[in-house]
This record gives C-alpha cells, structure tokens and sequence, in this order.
DNA sequence: ATCGCCTAATAGGCGAT
DNA sequence: ATCGCCTAATAGGCGAT
C-alpha cells in the first residue's frame, strides 16, 4: 500500500511534466477544477496486481475482450477450494477510478465484465449467457453480460472467472509546490469481489434475492441495449459476504 | 517467445468462448472477415514486458497520460550508458497491433507516445515541447508531441524517456476446430525503438536529416491539431540505427 | 503509395429530476 | 437519491485518390 500510494500521488508532484499537455475536461458540464485520473489509478494499483500473484504462475492468456487486467491462475490452493475440480481461475479485473464528487458506493460495469450462467448447447454455437436485469427504483433495463462463467483453455485448464474491482478513490486538492499532500492524491482503494455467473444466476442465485445487484448504469438511452452497463451495488455485496467489499481508507 | 506466442494464439483457440459477444467490426468500410484484435496483443505481449525488466526494478509510476506500458527502471547497467548521469530510465511503450491488410512498415503514434526537446522557462510555466512537423510527400502537418524527454521524480530520480512501440502483426485464417493454427494467430513482432526528443529534435536533430520521419497520420481533418497523430517511418528509423527496428518472424 | 475517413469500446464526471 | 447525459482518448481497418 505504500508503493501504490507513493507511485500514485507521484502524478501530481509531477504536474509540471505534464501541466501544458493535460487530459481535457469532459463529459456533460465540467466544472474544470478536476483532471481525468483514469490512468493514475489503471497504472499505480493496475500494474501491482500482479505482485500479489506470486507463487500462482499468473498468465496474461489472449482474449479479445474483457477487463483491465486479467490473470489465469494456478495453485494447490486452488485444487482444495474447489474441492479437486481444477487447480485454476481466471482472475478479471478492472480499476475503477472516481474523484470525491462521484464516490457513490456503487461502480459500473460494461457488459465484458460480469460474467453470467454460460449456456452451451451445441458447439457451433459457442457459450452464450442469460440475460439479467439492472433493477433501479424508478426503471429497469436488460444487461447482457458476456462473459462466461468459466473458460477451457487449450491444455485442459479450467478455469472459472473471478471477477473483482479495485476501486481507488482520489481526493481533489490544490495543487502546490513541494511537501504535502497536493493535486488529486489517493484517498482510499476498495477491493471489490463480484459474484461469479453461476452463484450470481443460478445457484444460490444472488440476483434473485438482491434484484438490485444490478441496478440502472451510466449510459444515454440511445445506446446498443446489447452493450448498455450497469451499476452495481456495494451494500448488497456486502449483504451477500462482508469480504466482497474491503475498503482501505489512507491515513 | 514461446510463452507469447502461446498465450496470443489462445485467443482464437477460445473462439467458442467470446463468439457471440464478439468485438464489433469498425472504421471505414469493415470487410467483415476481422475481428478486432486490439486486445489480445495487449495482453499477450504488453504483460510481458515486465518480465524482461527483472532486476531493474519496474516501477509504474502516476502519469495521468502516456502509453500502454511505462515503467521507471534503475540499474547500474544505465549509469554506465549515461556516463553517470543517471541509473534510471523510464520505459514508455505502446502495443501497436495490425492484420495483415494493415501492415506497412510505420506505426501511428498519439501525441501522448513522442518526447519532444522539453522547454521549461520557469517552474511555473511547466514543460512544453517545440512543435514537430509530419511531412509527407503530399501533404505535412504540426505535430505537437507531448512528453517530455526527462522526468525528475520527487525522490530526484532522472529518468530520460525511452519509447518503444511493440508491434505484433496477426495473420487471417479461417476458424477451425482442433489443433494448428486457426483465426488470428500470431504472425511477426517488431520491436521498435523510437529516439528521444533531444536525440529526435535538437541534438543530432534526426528529424533535420530525416524531415519524414514523422509523416501523416490516421485522423480526419476535422480533429483537433493539438492532438493529431503522426506515423512515424520504419525504414527511416533503420537508416538511423538498425537495432531501432528488429523483427521476428515466427515459423 | 499516400493519407485520412470512419467507428467500437472504455471511462467516469456531474447534472437533471 | 436515481439514473443517464455527455465527451475525451485510444485504436487500427481499409477505402479513396
């Protein structure tokens, strides 16, 4: 945590390399005192991800979709998690940034980053998923995940997804010269575990007792409805299993 | 290369896997026979880097723009290099892939993906580059390269700026069944080395001697000047140094 | 051969109601 | 509090000339 936080906060102290050349301001009404931070947190967090993977001979396997970051995994504690069924997982992960004028406890995922139940009926016709729903308060919409519940690789390898976000949330401060705390520094980093598609659709199907896991996303209306994300909902993971939501709060 | 290859060539093995949520056809005029393969060079390759970097110790420091992969590196190696001016470098590197359609002897670089000469009049100012020219044979355009050629972190690290393009260029085949290769797999890497903006710009100042160096990129008119992107020549590259250019062609 | 037309996918800031 | 309006930045396939 404090080589994430160190390399993190870097980027403002470094203001002055990038200050002529900044990322512009977008989206529907910026009030212009904030810069995209998407890359601070996608390089600072997302490369030490796979630190913590030592001893579990992670695998960058090509796909030509998916998350940020993502790792086949091995290890004989795989083997006894799952009871003897395989020794793998496909670790998918995505950094979800947000400064302090977002920092909802929700994070919003596209349609490549859920997995779902992984329907197969023939092989010509290649694994497809339910359709779930994204249940709000005031409206609904079909959210069509498309990844499936786990993959076979070439070598046999089973390897069923793990889905997890890692969400850290920067501050907005002045920016000054020298000691301190100064421009967006991190504020604090959740470790987010979604439910993989089974557990989440079919059994013990946690979208059924939460209908708003999933609940309405970020997109305009006039969106593929094929591709259209969705929210999805920290409290009710945490109602699910309390280790699905860690949240480190910095000093 | 093995482990590259392997992992890259996974991809169409998994056809099964993503071919009902395929990434979308796009750009012009999409024959309709290619998947966009973006993706898989940037995991099959780009993970990788970091494992050449052992005993450098990679560091992914906050950058709120910049390429794919970066990584400040130290060695004693490199203050050798630099005279002992400095142990550190950081390495920027994009993943540039393309189908066999697209694969001419360039790559198309962002603004963000260039280091210029680096002005800095005062600390207030920032740093800012001297703005390049793309010349073409019948057409030119401003190029306003964005990185700077050296950072100096807030531990006093000075780290010149190295940027690297690793292009890996995927055949098309039909998608069959069973073993051999099938889809997209891997066809030739080239590992580009592109000069340092002092190096580029003032001193030799190789885009003097080779003014199309930097020649039109892929953007539409109507884009924003400041961040039109520029192709940057292969062969001109090569004249400069051969180990600017290496390619391996798989078997 | 040159160069630029053209669009998918990602991302999250922040307003409207 | 809910949800969706809105736009930058990346990328490279492939046509037009």
């Amino acid at each position: 945590m404090v080589a994430i936080r160190r390399d993190y906060d870097e980027a403002s102290y470094l203001h002055a390399f990038w200050k002529n050349y900044p990322p512009e301001k977008r989206g529907r009404a910026p009030v212009g005192d904030q810069f995209p931070w998407i890359e601070v947190g996608e390089h600072a967090l997302g490369s030490k991800v796979i630190d913590f993977l030592e001893g579990y001979q992670p695998r960058d396997v090509g796909l030509p979709t998916g998350p940020d970051q993502r790792y086949v995994v091995s290890s004989n504690d795989i083997l006894g998690i799952t009871n003897g069924i395989t020794a793998s997982a496909w670790l998918f992960i995505d950094i979800k940034s947000v400064g302090p004028r977002d920092d909802f406890s929700h994070t919003v995922m596209s349609h490549n980053q859920i997995s779902g139940d992984g329907i197969w009926n023939s092989p010509a016709e290649g694994i497809s998923n339910s359709i779930l729903t994204a249940t709000g308060k005031r409206t609904s919409h079909p959210f069509h995940c498309s990844i499936p519940p786990l993959y076979v690789l070439s070598d046999g390898t089973v390897a069923p997804v793990i889905m997890m976000a890692i969400k850290p949330v920067y501050k907005m401060l002045s920016l000054q010269e020298g000691i301190g705390e100064s421009g967006q520094p991190l504020s604090k980093v959740s470790l987010i575990t979604i439910p993989n598609g089974i557990p989440l659709t079919v059994s013990p199907n946690y979208l059924k007792q939460h209908p708003s896991l999933l609940f309405p996303g970020k997109d305009d209306k006039g969106k593929d409805p094929l591709k259209v994300r969705a929210r999805i909902s920290f409290e009710l993971l945490s109602k699910i299993a309390d280790w699905r939501v860690r949240t480190t709060t910095l000093a």
